[in-house]
DNA sequence: TTACCTGCAAAGAGTTTGCAGGTAG
DNA sequence: CTACCTGCAAACTCTTTGCAGGTAA
């Protein structure tokens, strides 16, 4: 499949081999339609499984981040104990929702402009995050 | 300094009692005109400083859970390994300024209203939290 | 006196790192 | 062949918890 060629191509680019786990790795983040929410161990639970093999921690945490630094993936802001990660690198927000953890896309169009009134002098805006808190009425 | 009153009666709401070492911690975040942001870390060191002794992690845990479960604290969606808390419980905003990990109050009137479009069936709006990521310009 | 609290230290969860053998280029 | 990578385990950071002595009511 010469969709592995994406791949090695996002993995060079990213500063990094392309090995059989980095493949892997990148199979299931970006070798798909839909967005894709996840923290690492999600990651690792599904690499495990799909692979029938245990990829290193120590791999996926150095994939993830180069993934991060050059922009492929996008961390997102939430109070929690686990750093969430998110395929989709485009501008947008999230709901999360806090009865099950799980991350929903909320598109830009699906939010008013939000326009920041303040400045900070010196200091330049890097990200506007929105993240809406759901949960279940009851 | 009839400022304990106060204190007290906000640990018994919160369902603790008023010990020492926990109206040390409600001097620390309540006896102040401006906006406190912090961390358990912080709040530890602060109160080594001020009070020249040592109070237990599991005080400022559990004294800063309670709080927040009454609503006299926030928490603040970062991401971070740390968690961050906020004295201010009113709707509003934060900068987060990366290059010094600090937190910076954004008035809900600096920011344009917000209006969520998308609709979760079943599932209520708990909060709706923007955080503006700022760096220096360089 | 009783229930709760404090301090300490150990345990947990998530993440990072050091090292020795393995692999891409 | 060399530099980088993998897997493992140990180490780290932040947070939570168990326990024994101490304190508020």
């Amino acid at each position: 499949m010469s969709n592995n060629t994406i791949f090695i191509e996002k993995l060079r680019s990213s500063g990094l081999r392309p090995t059989r786990q980095r493949i892997e790795i990148c199979k299931l983040l970006f070798d798909r339609k839909d967005t894709f929410h996840f923290t690492i161990n999600d990651l690792n639970n599904s690499l495990t499984r799909i692979t029938n093999e245990k990829i290193s921690l120590a791999t996926i945490y150095n994939t993830i981040h180069a993934f991060k630094e050059k922009g492929y993936l996008k961390e997102i802001s939430i109070n929690s104990n686990k750093t969430y990660f998110d395929t989709n690198i485009s501008n947008h927000h999230h709901f999360f929702d806090e009865d099950n953890k799980e991350l929903i896309d909320l598109n830009d169009k699906d939010v008013g402009k939000v326009k920041i009134k303040k400045i900070l002098p010196g200091k330049k805006i890097k990200s506007v995050e929105i993240l809406v808190k759901v949960a279940n009425n009851n």
